[in-house]
DNA sequence: ATCCCGAGGG
DNA sequence: CCCTCTGGAT
């Protein structure tokens, strides 16, 4: 765990990834917020190629919680069995949408307390959705950005929570939004957990970790 | 701390 | 073969 960077650090860190993607988007397909809300709870422990693939087909037949409850839980398995977990994933999925149509009007939630209460849906899934689809500050941490903030020293923490903090308390308040986003697509195509593309990284100079992986 | 779990990469 | 992938519930 590294130490925690500065606040200016921080800040020309977040700039040179403004200026390189202004508006960084996610890779999770979906149609609407419920699409969404599905895509992001299968992608536990999963790539975003692989639920792509699967989400694919499935939201060409489903992108209402009442559809997917048409649809069934047998019907879902075989569009997502190509994803790890899929079992608790599949009973999440229809639990949920069944808790949508009979509690939120077939609607996707906008609080997090709301959202963290639909069964599959957790801290990060529920952060996901507030960042991606209500355009909240909230900050996802997942496996990417556990790494990196700890690599770099943008927000190092022992437990995801640590890091969520560290990351409100530390990143400039312009670059909370879309702070997310640059940091996984920078944990997932350059600081990777097994070979880190230390000499294409941006923010090479103010990163420590990189004197190791010369 | 452990289980759930398949695909893709090296 | 081993590691990793936008975790959550028990």
């Amino acid at each position: 765990m590294a130490a925690q960077l500065d606040y200016l650090t921080i800040h020309e860190i977040f700039s040179r990834f403004h200026a390189a993607e202004p508006e960084p988007k996610g890779e999770l397909n979906h149609v609407n917020a419920y699409t969404l809300l599905v895509a992001v709870a299968l992608s536990a422990q999963a790539t975003d190629k692989g639920v792509n693939k699967a989400t694919e087909a499935l939201f060409r037949e489903v992108t209402t919680p009442a559809a997917m409850l048409d649809l069934g839980e047998e019907r879902l398995i075989e569009h997502i069995r190509t994803i790890g977990l899929y079992r608790n994933k599949a009973k999440n999925v229809m639990a949920l949408s069944r808790i949508l149509v009979e509690q939120y009007g077939g609607e996707v939630p906008s609080s997090r307390a709301a959202l963290q209460s639909l069964p599959g849906v957790g801290r990060k899934t529920a952060n996901v959705v507030l960042n991606m689809w209500w355009r909240f500050p909230a900050q996802a941490v997942d496996t990417h950005i556990f790494r990196v903030a700890n690599r770099t020293g943008i927000a190092p923490g022992r437990d995801v929570v640590a890091v969520e903090r560290a990351i409100e308390d530390h990143v400039p308040a312009p670059f909370q939004l879309h702070a997310h986003h640059w940091l996984i697509l920078h944990g997932r195509y350059v600081c990777r957990a097994r070979a880190p593309a230390c000499r294409l990284c941006l923010i090479r100079d103010l990163c420590e970790f990189e004197e190791k992986n010369l």
